[in-house]
DNA sequence: GCGACAG
DNA sequence: ATCTTGTCGC
């Protein structure tokens, strides 16, 4: 797909920050689709070589059948640290080049961090949905902010995210028995819609289908 | 100033 | 993220 040039990378904290005031102001946390959703992406991180080069995986599946489409792996030399609150510097710049070769465009990614629910109210599937202008979700494995409700033992039960009086996200149960998942919109997508595709996306493990394809990918090797 | 802290 | 064996449970 076709990827526009983006800002130029930050080298540090304070250029990031900058940054992210920037871009927060383009994020839309409604529904603008612009065509039924045919196809759902993942994407997946790996380091190498002492983490000094990032290796990022993409799989576009169907939906609602989430059959594999395509793939594609991009490797890059690692240009800036993992640090909490900045983790799409770290990553979007591999993810944008496996995104360039893959030729069926989806309609919806799900990202491996969170969406809005950060600090600035930037993750990395909010940054990475406003530099591609693609409808994001953000699906982390674990809590960067918030605080919540202890939530039921059933697939599906949620609980709303809350951040200084915000709902910014929700904690989600995509199996029983299994630790939830922190769901929030990244861009072009509400909270209700965002939790509902990632439970279409979720038909029998904890994680989403594509993230799954994608980290078998990413760690097939 | 003291913790918390996506991957 | 990554380093790593066995082990608990369906």
């Amino acid at each position: 797909m076709q990827i526009y040039q983006p800002h130029p990378w930050p080298l540090t904290v304070e250029e990031a920050i900058t940054i992210q005031e920037e871009l927060r102001h383009q994020v839309i946390t409604q529904d603008q689709f612009t065509q039924p959703v045919q196809y759902v992406a993942g994407v997946d991180m790996g380091f190498e070589a002492d983490g000094t080069i990032s290796r990022a995986a993409v799989a576009v599946l169907s939906f609602p059948d989430l059959q594999v489409i395509e793939t594609n792996l991009a490797y890059r030399p690692t240009s800036f640290p993992y640090i909490p609150g900045f983790l799409s510097f770290r990553e979007i710049p591999a993810v944008l080049d496996a995104l360039e070769k893959i030729q069926t465009k989806p309609d919806i990614i799900l990202c491996d961090g969170q969406g809005i629910a950060h600090p600035r109210r930037l993750g990395i599937a909010s940054h990475l949905g406003v530099l591609l202008n693609i409808p994001t979700i953000g699906v982390a494995k674990s809590l960067l902010i918030g605080k919540h409700e202890e939530l039921a033992d059933t697939k599906g039960s949620w609980q709303p995210l809350i951040h200084r009086g915000e709902i910014i996200g929700a904690v989600l149960r995509t199996r029983v028995g299994v630790k939830p998942v922190y769901v929030s919109s990244g861009h072009k997508i509400s909270l209700s819609t965002a939790i509902d595709y990632v439970l279409r996306c979720t038909p029998k493990y904890r994680l989403p289908e594509t993230t799954r394809v994608a980290d078998k990918l990413a760690s097939n090797r």
